[in-house]
RNA sequence: GGGCGAUUAGCUCAGUUGGUAGAGCGCAUCGUUUACACCGAUGAUGUCGGCGGUUCGAGCCCGUCAUCGCCCACCA
């Protein structure tokens, strides 16, 4: 017996536990399938589940579920991120509170505490992944590194790493990066978020040197940088300086000599026309110094202090104090011409958006991806791989093709390691392991010589770039790597395009010369339900476990999948978590009504022998949804899928179905009643098994229990096959005259409404019709017409000599009686115009077409043209013709 | 400065080859007929952002303008 109400809590777990005991999630257990490989964009160690999470997820459970119904061999391949920096801050940050620090415990100590700390609460997210009902492969977790080097995920990032250096793609060199005082460490061009912020634009007038009285002012928005300040900048073709290119400046506080120098970087409208060039601590006077010989005069400490290079009276001030001061000093010494409020653009961590990043020179390694990039467009450009919706290729295009060189080494400690040495010589050998780079450095000195390792880490998108192989097993050759590389599709968000997508495309092209996937589907950023992005700091982020907690993780998913539109903003809240609840609570009464009216599966149901038209009908309906899911699924438009199930649900099958077949399971007729009762369960049992990927848990209970009635379940319905008709004949009569009924029972419904005639009192119903089948379905279908529309008796009148039909609800006396036009009789009218019209166009285009001296005239598109209007009219009136048939 | 997206019922949003405007919530009226009030029936509300154009026909295609949002960009 089913429960009055299904309460999620009850069931979820022990459901989740069952699916996993079963082996289901394991890939492997269909040798003779087709694969179907999906890796899980891997969500950091220190994570834990929220709404895009959980939308994520939820997407690719439901193409895994889905898949593997359909008797693909799914892997879903589970895992997780170590998340450099952010999980190396979690550390430090829990060192702190001990009154300790990474430094004072030693990079080992330090790599053992993370680690410590990744067995002890790492992973949080996994486990709530299961809630939501995620049916990953467990076997295969993999975490983006090993424990040790010699591991099979840190060996792949090593090997990379020797292969793309031993190519010549990867390089060290020393240059501006974007640089987190802070951390002291480098970050990539991705992780800055250029901030706009108030500032002022300082005027400062650079004495020259021959004539002290006479001044070249320039204009800069960081006035301490000046400190660096190696030349000052004119056009070539500026008229106002060109006698001074060749001059020297007295650098104010500093004192040095600069030259004057012409570069087509000063632009003339801007500012005074001459701009201050400082090397080393901004990327155009770098590229300028470059052109120009320039020493670069770095003036910053690692940590953003002014350093000892810089004059006197500033050094060992931070960044910013040096910045007043030097302000208060030019004033004082009259040299600030003016100070002018603008908002400019600085560049922020990416992640915590306040510490303001400085460009500092610093010796790095880089990835010359300009190879691999063009690799990855051709694929994009070629439709190997289609982005999901098409308009992100041209995000993805036009980030590619002007792609710089990727800073990938980290001033950190967790990550991999970078597999450098040295010599005392200043030798590097790249290696895989620290014998190999030994052996190398042998076999050049020829004897034994002390290596010390490059101390930095990498980025840790360098790793996540090779998880759809290393997953897998590589650079083993492994039967995984054979069987599910490629894989299919990869769901993520748009932010992580360049962080991550772009990354597998190239190293996957490189590495396995084979696209990572085929597609790449891109899904909406979930918003609060007033469309305000989701942050802490705004209060406003909703917790998916707590919804789960609520309403059930079946409500949560469909109500992610139901708004999950392509590409677009979901608003999520608890309200619309609620209403998905509500629909689940929608099929679980069904399916007691079901029970409790013994509609039973039976042994051998065949829907293409039904006779009832109601049963014939459902049948009819279920087979369109059938095909409008999967059609949907399988375009990953999750939204119309979710869409089209909620309305055979609830609004076909419960809504009407079941109201139509209550009379039959109420009547004598013990053969219909059988029919009925079996097809009703056949029904709900394919309803659950479309509605599985999307609900699986509370389908998978109804399915438990019900498979106590009737014949015994083979599986459970995680592996229960797709529901499949192509072989079984469609009706289409039944639709024609079941959706005759329903709006005869809609018409007279909203007549009596209309006329407010209060529901308890019968009224007898007169039809006036000249369509010879509706007068046989009225006498076919009259009882539920009586039960349903509330009627008293109903009698087919005398046919009227109009076709329209009319219905005259009540006895004709006075004050009862109510008439109405029936819906399909004017949409009837209405497309028998149509057909009329487009018949008559399409008349006269072939009279066009046929005109012979119109055909010799007339320009070949011209032609083409009439030829494809008559295609179009051709196919609208298909279309209108067989709306005709389903009306009759 | 470039690029992209959005603008449809009070609110949130669907609308896929152009063919009489849809859903959910909310609202109004009625209803407790034994699956379900986490329910049922019925209903009201739209110049589909503005203006042009293509077409027999445009929410959908083209042009343009407006407002909002996002991404990218080294500008003093």
């Amino acid at each position: 017996m089913l429960e009055k109400t299904y309460n999620p809590k009850d069931s979820e777990e022990q459901l989740y536990d069952a699916w996993e005991a079963s082996g289901a999630f394991r890939a492997g257990n269909k040798p003779d399938a087709k694969p179907f490989t999906i890796v899980i964009p891997p969500p950091n160690v220190t994570g834990s589940l929220h709404i895009g999470h959980a939308l994520n997820n939820t997407l690719q459970d439901i193409l895994s579920r889905f898949e593997r119904m359909r008797g693909r061999d799914v892997l879903w391949q589970p895992g997780m991120d170590h998340a450099g920096i952010a999980t190396q801050l979690v550390v430090e940050r829990q060192l702190a509170e001990k009154q300790t620090s990474r430094q004072k415990l030693g990079r080992e100590e330090f790599l053992r505490r993370v680690w410590e700390w990744k067995a002890e609460s790492g992973g949080t997210i996994m486990r709530q992944l299961r809630r939501l009902g995620a049916s990953c492969d467990w076997s295969r977790d993999r975490f983006t590194m090993g424990e040790t080097e010699a591991d099979q995920m840190s060996r792949a990032v090593l090997k990379v790493f020797v292969e793309l250096y031993k190519q010549g793609l990867m390089y060290k060199d020393t240059r501006l990066v974007n640089w987190d005082p802070r951390l002291q460490t480098a970050v990539s061009d991705l992780e800055v978020e250029n901030i706009e912020v108030k500032g002022n634009l300082w005027h400062i007038k650079y004495p020259l040197a021959d004539k002290p009285d006479e001044f070249i002012i320039v204009a800069t928005t960081r006035p301490e940088t000046m400190l660096g300040d190696t030349a000052v900048a004119v056009h070539p073709d500026d008229e106002r300086y060109k006698a001074l290119v060749g001059k020297k400046v007295r650098l104010p506080l500093s004192e040095r000599l600069i030259p004057i120098v012409a570069d087509e970087y000063a632009d003339p409208e801007k500012g005074s026309g001459a701009v201050k060039i400082t090397p080393a601590h901004d990327f155009n006077d770098y590229e300028v110094g470059r052109r120009h010989k320039f020493e670069p005069l770095n003036i910053l400490t690692l940590d953003g202090k002014i350093n000892d290079k810089a004059a006197a009276p500033y050094r060992g001030l931070d960044r910013f104090e040096a910045r007043k001061r030097v302000v208060a000093d030019l004033e004082a010494m009259g040299l600030l011409e003016k100070v002018e409020p603008v908002t400019h653009a600085v560049p922020h961590d990416e992640k915590t958006k306040t510490v303001v990043l400085e460009p500092m020179l610093t010796e790095q390694w880089y990835l010359n991806v300009k190879p691999l990039a063009d690799r990855a467009l051709e694929s994009v450009r070629s439709g190997q791989t289609k982005f999901v919706p098409e308009r992100f290729a041209d995000t993805y295009y036009r980030w590619l093709e002007d792609i710089r060189p990727w800073c990938v080494s980290r001033q950190l400690w967790w990550g991999h390691q970078i597999p450098a040495w040295y010599d005392d010589k200043g030798n590097i050998f790249v290696a895989e392991t620290e014998a190999d780079a030994l052996a190398q450095a042998k076999a050049k000195h020829g004897h034994d010589v002390a290596l010390k390792r490059d101390p930095d880490v990498l980025d840790t998108w360098f790793s996540s770039g090779l998880w759809p192989f290393s997953t897998m097993g590589w650079p083993d050759k492994t039967p995984e790597l054979a069987r599910y590389y490629p894989t299919d599709v990869v769901v993520t968000m748009f932010d992580i395009i360049f962080f991550w997508v772009a990354r597998m495309m190239m190293f996957g092209l490189h590495f396995m010369d084979k696209e990572p996937f085929h597609t790449i589907y891109i899904h909406a950023r979930v918003v609060d339900e007033r469309g305000q992005k989701m942050s802490k700091t705004r209060g406003n982020v909703i917790d998916p476990l707590t919804l789960i907690d609520e309403f059930g993780a079946d409500a949560l998913r469909f109500a992610l999948a139901i708004a999950a539109a392509a590409g677009k903003d979901l608003r999520m809240g608890r309200s619309r978590v609620e209403v998905y609840r509500n629909f689940c609570t929608k099929i679980w009464n069904a399916a007691r009504f079901c029970e409790m009216n013994e509609c039973k599966r039976v042994d051998g149901f065949d829907p293409s022998a039904l006779k009832g038209t109601v049963n014939r009908w459902i049948v009819g309906e279920l087979f369109r949804a059938r095909d409008e899911v999967t059609k949907a699924l399988e375009t990953y438009r999750f939204n119309d899928a979710a869409g089209g199930l909620y309305e055979f649900v609830w609004n076909v099958y419960c809504d009407w179905y079941l109201e139509f077949i209550k009379p039959v399971l109420n009547g004598s007729d013990e053969a219909q009643k059988a029919e009925t009762r079996a097809t009703a369960a056949w029904v709900m049992d394919e309803m659950l098994r479309l509605m599985h990927p999307f609900t699986p848990f509370i389908t998978e209970e109804l399915w438990r229990q019900t498979g106590e009635q009737g014949p015994k379940r083979e599986s459970m319905l995680i592996s229960a096959a797709w529901p499949d008709y192509s072989k079984i004949a469609r009706d289409t009569a039944a639709a024609s005259e079941m959706n005759w009924v329903k709006s005869l029972i809609s018409e007279v419904r909203s007549v009596r409404a209309e006329m407010n005639v209060p529901p308890a009192s019968k009224l007898p119903l007169t039809l006036k019709t000249a369509n010879a089948d509706e007068r046989a379905w009225l006498d076919r279908h009259n009882e539920l017409i009586l039960r349903m529309a509330r009627l008293d008796a109903a009698q087919a009148g005398d046919a009227f000599a109009k076709s329209s039909a009319q219905i005259v609800v009540g006895d004709g006396t006075a004050g009862l009686a109510l008439e109405g036009f029936i819906d399909f009789a004017k949409e009837r009218a209405r497309l028998t115009k149509e057909q009329q019209r487009l018949t008559a166009e399409i008349g006269r285009i072939d009279a066009k077409l046929g005109n012979e001296a119109f055909v010799a005239k007339a320009p070949e598109e011209v032609i083409d043209e009439q030829r494809e209007k008559r295609a179009e009219y051709e196919a609208a009136l298909g279309k209108v013709t067989e709306a005709l048939k389903r009306l009759g």
